[in-house]
DNA sequence: AAGTGGTCTAGACCACTAT
DNA sequence: TAGTGGTCTAGACCACTTC
């Protein structure tokens, strides 16, 4: 039935969450996994597999001896924290038709702070650049990344406006696989505040961010400011056996 | 070798993650999986759940055809964002020795954005209990829990100090299973920077969120306010195929 | 080429929920 | 008691990294 890559179990939680989305399943209820995998042709790991994803995403509710059911509360939530990656597509998902404006692109001693995230020497370089997302030519986030001026094997010309990983893909050769995100609420100063439209000492959301690559390695000192009034975040939490 | 409840594969990482905070790994590297199977006397599958969790919760870090690793990043982190359940908890892994105290315990009629969240009557009585949690006489967390009255089959006497999810279990026989949060920075007003010991006007973060049961059912409205000097979140974010 | 983690299978049994 | 999801096994093959 199926081709490899995405694998199977991705092919399979996307067919059962298009079927979800479309509102298929009666009193939304998806039917027993032993079904499921022989209706697919799979096995029931890989039915196991994708329905663990999408629980976890949020979109079903398990609950053993019972059943597996659509969780509408759940399939209702935009820019879910611990997925971000792009402010792109977080603005599409909201239903805007996002722009990116680049601020500046420079080359710059790092500061302590960020040299030492980057585990770098005190004042080396990096490529510092600052981008605003706006829709419909409001401000909705403002970012500053810091990338060690070493990671690049050729100047990156004129392509500032790429999304991050694209542009740590293209010019560094880096897989950004993950961030560690500190959350931080702040009052904007005169400076953040003009580059976000608002008045100075509106209260916004801040994250300042470690991103590393598929060798476990610091490649970029981010720091992103958000409208409050325009972008929220929202997160399921969840017991866990820590 | 092992009982079951806590599961194997519990066990298994629970076993995994004091060899690593206890640096048995040279170099940080933890033996292949095939080689954790055999020691152990169990399954590969079961090795592989438990390193999946040890990866979700940032302790290490997996590489196809390289190896697994220690990531002494991920393993600094303290509250995660995504696993808060208890602010006891939150303190005490800061290295403070939390106490709490309730500031009240009513029995109030809902507003109407509780009562559409919590899904009962506009105007239905709710159970509302704030609380401080404090380490040294200093408040950290200050938090509002609304739980519908509907809930109790018997008053609750005293022991409105209990764990949000132990108090529920105790007196409402149900199960807290996951919350959904918002996060809203705030300028504190008069009120909340005095219980929180803060001036009028101090930045910090709040949690608006809505916890559900083991059957999905929407059980409690609870908003949190936090000393952002005093406590900060961080949380892992990846990418993700949604 | 050897060794690692990633995906997938088929099947067994357990724990819990409904009725 | 029947049916559901939860745990665990043993084994096959694939994709990627390392040497």
């Amino acid at each position: 039935m199926i081709s490899r890559n995405p694998s199977l179990t991705d092919q399979v939680k996307a067919h059962i969450k298009e079927q979800i989305v479309n509102d298929k399943f009666e009193d939304g209820r998806i039917p027993p996994e032993a079904a499921l995998a022989e209706g697919l042709g799979v096995s029931r790991t890989t039915i196991r597999d994708a329905l663990a994803k999408l629980e976890h995403e949020g979109a079903i509710h398990r609950r053993q001896g019972a059943g597996t059911f659509v969780n509408k509360v759940g399939l209702q939530i935009k820019s879910r924290l611990e997925e971000i990656w792009s402010y792109e597509q977080v603005l599409q998902d909201h239903g805007y038709t996002p722009s990116v404006k680049v601020l500046s692109d420079e080359l710059l001693p790092a500061d302590d702070e960020v040299a030492e995230a980057l585990g770098i020497a005190a004042g080396a370089e990096v490529v510092v650049i600052e981008k605003v997302f706006l829709e419909d030519d409001e401000p909705v986030v403002l970012t500053r990344n810091c990338i060690p001026a070493g990671l690049f094997e050729e100047p990156a010309h004129g392509r500032d406006d790429l999304p991050l990983y694209e542009f740590l893909e293209e010019y560094c050769d880096r897989r950004l696989t993950y961030y560690v995100s500190e959350i931080v609420p702040v009052a904007y100063d005169a400076a953040q505040a003009k580059k976000l439209g608002v008045k100075k000492g509106t209260v916004g959301l801040a994250f300042i961010e470690l991103g590393f690559d598929q060798n476990n390695e610091a490649i970029v000192h981010a720091t992103s400011f958000f409208r409050d009034d325009l972008l929220r975040f929202r997160i399921i939490r969840r017991k866990s056996g820590t």
